[in-house]
This record gives structure tokens, C-alpha cells and sequence, in this order.
DNA sequence: TATCGCTCGGAAAGCGCTTGCTTAATGTTG
DNA sequence: CAACATTAAGCAAGCGCTTTCCGAGCGATA
């Protein structure tokens, strides 16, 4: 039954050949012609559901196993409203999303859980944040994907009504700011009072906060913590030592740049996450000074270049990992119809190293 | 028509709400309804076919609108065969793969490309190498995805037959070990050229390379680059000062410790790699010895990592975004019935930074 | 006026599976 | 032995789109 090459000269000039066809070369009712039985029969063992004797059972998977067949997702999809798909939504750009560690963190994490669950992956970046979602929206209105995992963006609000219209389940990894959304976040606050008064106990008057701008609300968060910490131990926040960048390496460099060019620098720096924090060690050591003895630096994240660095960064870990495990896990206990049943505030943990020290 | 909600309690004790009748909404039928035309008229609004009267358009258009339909996916899917999705194989675990900047790069091509094409990507990772493998393949047949960018793996091989008889369109980012397979890899044995001359012409005559094992094809051809570059200036590679790691920062270390235990320890280390560099790197420091001055250490790739590190790592660039972004491409153009018109050999470039000093 | 070529719109047959319902053949009970 | 329950298998109607084909209408051409 060896198929013919033939190939189509149109008069037109156009070549068709068969590599145009593209038609499965199987399908269910071929296989219960094999068998000799009907598709119901044949589905019915594609699906292990009972009613089919021992022995017509095993013919059939004999016939499947020979011929490699392999159901079509999309024609089951279209009859059991599932496509085994998880939507990834990271309303980043991929450079943005590739260049957070963290980010990245929490997206292992929720690979892996849907590994564990015979789903796959489908990854939605985007140019603009509000595309992403409304991208999303779309895709699950489209029946490509069965629920979103999204994390959060400042311009997610007016959206997250829309979302929860929609029948699919989705978590949310940030901070439910608004009714009945699932989430998933670290618990920011608590990290960020460590990490401060980790800095005041090692005698620290004078410490510089660098933030981001327009803030999301984790670093909100992390902001209050500072300032509660600051505040029980009778330091408030001096404004002039509050920067912002934007989370990457170079804004954390201009921005150490400008505070060591203060008449009073501060003798510590906390800065809201790793990457600036590594740009004000690099401008610190471009000035001359040294970390942690001229200026202490603390980050937030714990990403893997922390503890690789000489001498190594101080901060706090935030989990992505788990972060990422525990929305995927919930995300697939909605998708069975059970209760979100997974911690939704991920502990964060201040890890001492090197580039603390003492004022 | 409001329809009434209807909570059925079984005996059984389980409630079944109207949550679980997760029907769409809308469809094309409502929607030609809706607009007092058939159902395939709209389809040719929503296809953008002509044949339609500029009236009827802007009126089923209006009424998509106010709807806010989205066509099916899955059922277009069925009767288009497409599912205009991309499928990334990745044949190694998600922890290997987020830990490797390499392949990240890479796949950050794929996805920027992937972006352009109104194509999604679909992520698929696997424990053992060769379960990707039949997982992809079981994908292609299953119609999930319509085609697959896959990464080379040592164990490809007995897979690429069984890949090419799939009619989906495929493209593997490696070498191409056999017939037909299209491929896009870097200039693995050029960059390894430049930078063993490199340290040769700095005047070091004991160099150390650190490899892998079993090694993947590429790293085949950096060390044929690196024993060429010898060889040409009288110095053949001595077995004795060639290593073997696990690509990772730790198995970096403990040949950079097995290195400077040696009697007589090299002046300069090649690690294939850049994680292994600075293993070695880490290494050499806590052995007390001075990078460079006691020790070269030239890597492989430029991960970001690696121009962050002070003194900045010398080493090859390996283009992973290019290389993703050129597999995209030439997928995109198999996908169209067009040649596989993408160059196939990405050239990589000698990064000099601190790493490298005179012998 | 008869013929042609074109546009516009719809009927209906898929795409490849699942599933509710039906029927026939068993086994089980009083 | 009649009445019933249970198993085994199949028919056929979907799932929500696309697409081929067909016919009606209409102006242009002969």
C-alpha cells in the first residue's frame, strides 16, 4: 500500500504535491476497521472507560500499538472541552522576562507542576502589558487554553473583572487586590522588615532605599516594611535617600551613583530587588569604595548570581519556585472543582552573606 | 431566553451548579443569527474572505463586537489542521534547562520570533532525554502542535528518522548528524579557535581544557577547535590537562581544584563553557591564586553573568537569541511550503575581558 | 433577448473525536 | 420460568468551525 508520488502541475505554475495534504494518516475509525469494531468501541478503550470485554480490548490496543496511533487532541478537544493546555501569561516583553531571575524562578516552578499533570505549557509574553492580557483573554475565550496562571502587572485591575467572567480557572501570581481573585504571593512585608532591621542592628543610621517606579504593589510591600521597621526604632524614612529604578542592574548603578555623590551618603543601601542591588555594588566599587566596609548593600530575591558573587549578597530569598508550584498546584485543584487549598503567602527568609556589615 | 439556574442535589450527596456545564456562550450560529445571515458568511467576516457585501460585513462585524466573540480555536483547528502552535522540545529536565543562560537565550529567540507570527509556543521539558523525544512525537501525530524546534541531545539520533516521517514541519537547533535534517548551529569549532590561539599568543603553553561527558556534538567540535589551534603551533593537547564536567558551576570547581593539585598546574584553563569557568574561576580564588595573573580562564557562550563578574570573563559569544531566532525563521518558512532559506552556521566571536593574561 | 461572467449568500458535508441512547446477549433473582 | 439487571457493542448526533458547491441576482456583452 505504498502511496504514489504524484505531483500536480497547475496550469497556473503552482506545484502541488502531496507534501500539501497534510491529512492524519490515521484515525479512529481506521483503527475500528482494523479491529473490526466501531469508533465508540475504539474510543472507549482510548479512554479506559468500561464496557469492552477483555478481549476486544486487547485487539484494539494490539491495532493501536501497531499502527502508533495517537488520537487527535484537536478532535477531542472539540467534544470534551479540554485542550490540556495551562496558559503561562507574563505581561513582560520576553527580553524583560528573560532578564529576571526571578521571574524565570517562577516559571520552573510552575513547569514543573504541570509536568506532574499531563498539561503542557503554553507561554504568552507580550509588547505591551495590557495586550498580554487582553491576549489572554482571548485565549481562553478561544478554547486554546483551559485556564492562565498570570502574573500580576500594575494595569492588571481593570482586567481581572473580565478574567473572572470567564468560566476557565485562573490564579493569579501577585496580590489579589480585588474580590474572589486566587493568588499567590510572597510575603513581602515580612522580608523587607527583616532585611531593615537586620541593617539597623548592624548600627546602620543612614540607609538609602531604592524602589521602582510606577511600583507594583509586592514592592508597595516591601516599602511598608522598611518604614515600619524604620519607624520602631524611631528612624524614619528620610525621603532624599528613597530612588527608583527599574528593577535592572544599570538604574541600580545611577542610582548608586547619585546617593554616593550625596554630601551625607548613606552607610547601607536596601535596595527593593537583586539586580539594582548588584548595580550599586558595581557603581560603589567604581567609586572607590568597598562593600561592605564603606557601604553595605542588601537586595531582595535571592536569585542564583547572589551567592555567587565575591563577596556574596545579602537579601532576602523569595521562593519563585515555590511560588510558582503553589499557583500551578491551585490552579489544577480549581480545574478539578476543588477549593484553592494552597498557601497563598509564600514566607520569605533574609539570608546573610557578605556584603553586609557593620556601620 | 435567561436561562434558570438550576442546582440538581443528588442523592449521592454531590451538588451539581451550572459551574459545571462550562459551555461557550457564543458561537458563529449565534452570532449569524444575531445578524440575520448564515453561519458561513461569517466565517468569511471572520476570515477575512471576499464575497461578502460591505453592508453585511460592517453589520456581522458590528456584531462581533458587541459580542466580544472569539472564534473557537479548537474547532477551527479541526477543520483548518492547524493549531498555530509551536512546540519547543527541550530534552532536558526544567531544572537543567532554567539553569543554563545558553539555552534560555535561546529559547528568548524563539519566542521573539514566535511573537511575530501570531504562533504560540508551547514549552515541553521531560525527566529522561528520550521521553521528550516520543513525547514530541506523540504531540505531531496528536495534532496538538504544528511543528516542534527542538534542542539536540546526544540521544537524538534514533529519533530524527522517526521525526522526519511526520509530515509537521521541524527544526533542530544542532548539528545536523544525518540526511535531511534542518538544523542551525554556531560556529562551535571557530570560537574555539580563537580562543585557544588566543591564549597561545599570550604566550601560555600548559593549557587545561575542561569538557563534558558524554559530550554533545558541539563540544565535539570546540575541543577539535582547540587541539587544531595547538597543533598548529607545536603544542599538542595533553591529555593529562584535559577534564571533564557536567556543564555546571560545581563540576567546574572540582576540576579547577583536581588542576591546581596537579605538579606542575596549568597557566591557563579553557572550560567549554562559561558555568564551568567560573567554577574555575571560584576555585582558583579559594586556592589563593590571582585571576589572571596566576591563571587564564577563557569560557564558552557570554552568558549575561558573565560580563557582570569582576574581573569580567573572557570568552567565546555563542549567539543564542540568533540562533533561536534563525530556527524560528526557518520554521516559520517550511511552515509556508517555502525553503529552509535561514543561515545555518551562527558565527561566534572572541570576547576578550579580564579573565586572560599573559602567561 | 439569450448568454456570459461576476458578486453575494446559504445549504450542507465534513474535520476526528465523544457520548447518550438503543439493542442484544448474558447472568441473577424470586 | 418470568422479570429484571448488567454487560457489550454500535448508531448517530453532536462539538463549533470551515469550505465546497450551488443558485439567485445583476450588469455587460453579443
Amino acid at each position: 500500500m505504498t502511496p504514489i508520488r504524484i505531483a500536480v502541475v497547475d496550469v497556473g505554475g503552482t506545484v502541488a504535491s502531496d507534501d500539501d495534504n497534510k491529512q492524519r494518516m490515521t484515525t479512529i475509525d481506521e483503527i475500528a476497521r482494523l479491529a473490526g469494531v466501531s469508533p465508540a468501541t475504539v474510543s472507549k478503550v482510548l479512554n479506559n472507560r468500561p464496557y469492552v470485554s477483555d478481549l476486544t480490548r486487547a485487539r484494539i490496543e494490539r491495532v493501536i500499538a501497531e499502527t502508533g496511533f495517537v488520537p487527535s487532541q484537536r478532535a477531542r478537544g472539540l467534544s470534551q472541552r479540554r485542550s490540556y493546555i495551562l496558559g503561562l501569561l507574563i505581561p513582560y516583553t520576553s527580553d524583560e522576562l528573560f532578564a529576571d531571575p526571578h521571574l524565570l524562578e517562577i516559571m520552573r516552578g510552575i513547569e514543573a507542576e504541570t509536568n506532574c499533570h499531563e498539561y503542557n505549557l503554553l507561554l504568552s509574553t507580550s509588547r505591551a502589558a495590557l495586550d498580554a492580557v487582553s491576549a489572554c483573554l482571548r485565549m481562553l475565550r478561544s478554547d486554546v487554553i483551559d485556564g492562565a496562571i498570570m502574573v500580576e502587572t500594575l494595569d492588571i485591575l481593570p482586567y481581572t473583572d473580565a478574567l473572572s467572567t470567564q468560566a476557565a480557572p485562573w490564579v493569579m501570581i501577585g496580590y489579589p487586590r480585588q474580590g474572589d481573585v486566587r493568588a499567590v504571593h510572597a510575603d513581602d512585608y515580612g522580608g523587607a522588615l527583616l532585611a531593615t532591621r537586620h541593617l539597623i542592628n548592624l548600627g546602620h543610621r543612614h540607609i538609602a532605599v531604592i524602589t521602582s517606579t510606577p511600583r507594583p504593589f509586592a514592592l508597595e510591600e516591601r516599602l511598608r516594611g522598611v518604614r515600619d521597621a524604620l519607624a520602631t526604632s524611631g528612624l524614619p524614612l528620610d525621603e532624599r535617600l528613597l530612588l527608583t529604578g527599574d528593577f535592572s542592574i544599570e538604574s541600580g548603578e545611577r542610582a548608586g551613583a547619585q546617593l554616593l555623590a550625596l554630601p551625607e551618603p548613606p552607610s547601607a543601601v536596601f535596595a527593593l530587588n537583586d539586580r539594582m542591588a548588584l548595580g550599586v555594588i558595581r557603581s560603589a566599587l567604581a567609586h572607590g569604595k568597598r562593600v561592605p566596609e564603606d557601604l553595605s548593600v542588601v537586595g531582595f530575591d535571592d536569585i542564583a548570581l547572589a551567592s555567587l558573587l565575591n563577596p556574596a549578597l545579602t537579601t532576602v530569598r523569595q521562593p519563585g519556585f515555590a511560588m510558582g508550584q503553589a499557583a500551578a498546584r491551585g490552579f489544577f485543584a480549581l480545574l478539578d472543582g476543588q477549593p484553592f487549598a494552597v498557601p497563598t503567602v509564600i514566607p520569605t527568609e533574609l539570608i546573610v552573606r557578605g556584603t553586609s556589615g557593620k556601620a
